[in-house]
DNA sequence: CCGTTTTTGTTGAGCGTTCAACCAACTCGG
DNA sequence: CCGAGTTGGTTGAACGCTCAACAAAAACGG
């Protein structure tokens, strides 16, 4: 016999709702900003993070997807936009004939240094100065505890 | 002068992290749910589910953009999409004349019908059931203060 | 009143993401 | 070894969203 199904009760559904208000306005208002003052979509600039943090600032192209939380696809479009724009150029990985290597320009790292002040001012302001130090400790186990578990629900 | 950017701490941008990596992966799961079980977006789905909830099942355009959080432009070709799909049409507004009353079809209720039991079970499966009583209770608070404050942003 | 401004909703172009299909190269079991 | 399966990465079509531009109707202000 088919489960039945375990519905929201109205305290439930108040929190639901409430986290997808704040979460899809703060992050469209994040990606507005990054869009408008520096010209590249969030999902951009923390391709170039990651990069300007790697050794080298160089990543294979399925790590950099895996630490960027994209698929294989999504990276790979994004690189070529990347490319374009000049703020990353593609090399042939040596040990591995299939394998790619993002590497982050001098252009790019200049991008990211531009951008970066404004959008982290973006995320205090929108996200760190509202609430308590409480609010942001509880925020943080929160979240890694929905992150691992979806995690775990990939890999199962 | 210019004022100094406040960068973010190494608990901070663990927070940050953590948080950015959580939602996109909860949000990006539910989204893959609905559009693999239901064959649409969670954005339509919310269309849809406002719409149920509303007296005769119906509600003015722009009010609707305003309870489901998005733009008339993204209501408008939503809406066109929907009406493609037999699950909502458009009528002219009585008392208005340059309104438009969206309203839920039976196809479209039937719809959300289907598609409901599925979805609120992965809200459980992936955001209620690994958090506990008090982090849900955390959540709402910090969700609502968030909301309360970007909300304010646009206003201001 | 009448001109201006605001509100409502739509449209089309451009862009980023998804999905499925695909090829090439690596790995592993027999 | 070699064939099967897996992994790494790209591609193109379909789709949803953003943004700017627009038209029509309503509200406002002198």
């Amino acid at each position: 016999m088919a489960v039945m199904t375990r519905w929201l009760d109205a305290d439930e559904q108040r929190t639901w709702r409430a986290f997808l208000t704040a979460t899809r306005a703060l992050m469209e208002t994040l990606d507005r900003e990054l869009q408008r003052d520096a010209g590249m979509p969030h999902a951009y600039y923390e391709i170039l993070v990651r990069l300007s943090e790697a050794p080298d600032r160089q990543l294979r192209m399925s790590d950099l997807a895996q630490v960027t939380g994209s698929s294989r696809s999504r990276l790979s479009h994004a690189a070529a936009r990347l490319e374009e724009a000049g703020w990353l150029r593609r090399q042939e990985c040596p040990t591995d004939r299939r394998g790619q290597i993002a590497i982050l320009t001098d252009a790019g790292f200049a991008a990211l240094a531009a951008a970066a002040p404004g959008h982290v001012e973006g995320v205090r302001r929108h996200l760190f100065d509202p609430l308590s130090p409480a609010q942001i400790d509880q925020l943080r186990r929160i979240s890694e505890t929905l992150a691992d578990h979806l995690a775990d629900d990939r890999t199962v």
